[in-house]
DNA sequence: CGAGGTCTTGAAGACGATCAACAAACGTGG
DNA sequence: CCACGTTTGTTGATCGTCTTCAAGACCTCG
């Protein structure tokens, strides 16, 4: 699912719901004429602010972004990592207020759909909107990896599995070369992801390199020994519910 | 929402749609047909097992159960606690494999809705799908807000946003008495549901009381003092979206 | 009355946070 | 092209929260 130059943007949302089931060609063009007005974000800009309302939906295109919560003294918990093809906030359509802001974590390119639209598919496309639904489930259900990560798994193992699963998720998109793969997170984000303190990403992120598991250089993440990462980190990716079926 | 012993098992649902829309009587009509298939569970039996495949979707109608994910060590963590008028595994309506167990923390009383029956719905009648949808969407906000809880409040923090959450969710239904509800968690189930061990949610609880915000005595929670116990939690309830509005 | 579950308490230790300082990399403007 | 400020990564030392282990009290229920 390698974004190329010359892409229609509907594209992207194609080949993501095609990943988890098959598409006629009526609702294939459905979805190509949903999106629009492509936008560009830099690093730490805001695709979507907490508290809004919007009336569109945001497809990330190209880049990495990250839902989060910000705290009362500043600091914040990211919720969500998402990669291209994902809707960083889809459930907007239905809950209307975002409960989290989404920032750029890269350069992002977007896509916006139209609630009017989402509406109408789910008036006259049920099919594309079980769809859509069913990855709204996904993002609950890698919630839910991570309660079980924070909750229960030690700073190793928790970022082994983290690693792991953004692996499998990215080369599902293509966006994997052997075992490596690009990802432009600071020690820092990462620490908000994980809840962990800077500095104990950084010691946890060096025993991860010293038990010869992932290099982690100039924001290329390269796993030497899956079996060991996937071992430490107890990973099992049937949550990421990849296999295509009729749904 | 006081479930009474008349009853019909569809006006359970039926009510807990309407909390965040209004219905019209045919859509009333089609939920009451179709809930089907009471059912009683015991204490810590599961009504829906990990991994399983169900062929429909459990509502819980009385009773208490939590959402649970095991691991290999035979530790677990609990990420989601549901209450009379929930769906405890609508998302395996499309997601089609549990990626976690459901099990009861109280006697429980469920209703069946066949898979087969929300396809139809989806199909036939789009609002109802939306507020379908909507009802999974919401336990994702429930998650996210448990995932900043974990990642960067401490215990007590913690602890004291989880009551303030179970305390609307139960005032939404009809479940409370003042400040005070019922909530037949024990300890251990508290601390799996927190990521806590049980030694630590007692003094947890401990602090709770003794700052005079909270009692907890035989599976009766009384809250002293709101205000005091939403400042120590943060608590800002529009992640559970309580709100009617036209979906 | 005994047995098992639940709650409570104490003591010790581990994991991760915080504080502080420095090194390295990067972008920007002069 | 270099100088400089800022962001990011790294290291050491100390501190605190929470865990683990162990034991005892309390309670319920057969």
């Amino acid at each position: 699912m390698q974004t190329k130059a010359g892409d229609h943007p509907g594209d992207v949302l194609i080949r993501k719901l095609e990943q988890r089931d098959r598409l006629s060609e009526e609702e294939k063009s459905v979805l190509a004429r949903a999106v629009a007005r492509i936008r560009e974000f830099a690093v730490d800009e805001d695709l979507v602010r907490e508290g809004e309302r919007p009336t569109e939906s945001t497809l990330l295109i190209d880049g990495f972004a990250a839902r989060y919560k910000g705290l009362a003294d500043g600091r914040r918990q990211i919720t969500a990592i998402h990669v291209a093809g994902d809707f960083v906030d889809l459930h907007s359509f239905l809950l209307h207020r975002m409960d989290h802001g989404v920032v750029a974590l890269s350069p992002c390119r977007t896509g916006a759909v139209p609630h009017e639209t989402l509406r109408e598919i789910t008036e006259r496309y049920p099919h594309l909107a079980r769809l859509l639904w069913l990855n709204t489930l996904i993002d609950g259900a890698i919630h839910r990896e991570w309660l079980v990560a924070m909750g229960r798994r030690p700073a190793v193992s928790q970022m082994a599995h983290l690693i792991c699963e953004l692996f499998l998720r990215l080369r599902a998109i293509g966006r994997t070369e052997g075992g490596s793969f690009r990802l432009p997170l600071t020690q820092a984000e990462l620490g908000d992801t994980l809840g962990l303190s800077t500095v104990h990403v950084n010691r946890t992120l060096q025993e991860l390199r010293a038990a010869g598991l992932v290099t982690w250089r100039d924001q290329i993440v390269t796993i030497n020994d899956w079996d060991g990462l996937a071992a430490m980190a107890e990973f099992d990716p049937s949550f990421l519910y990849l296999e295509s079926e009729p749904r």
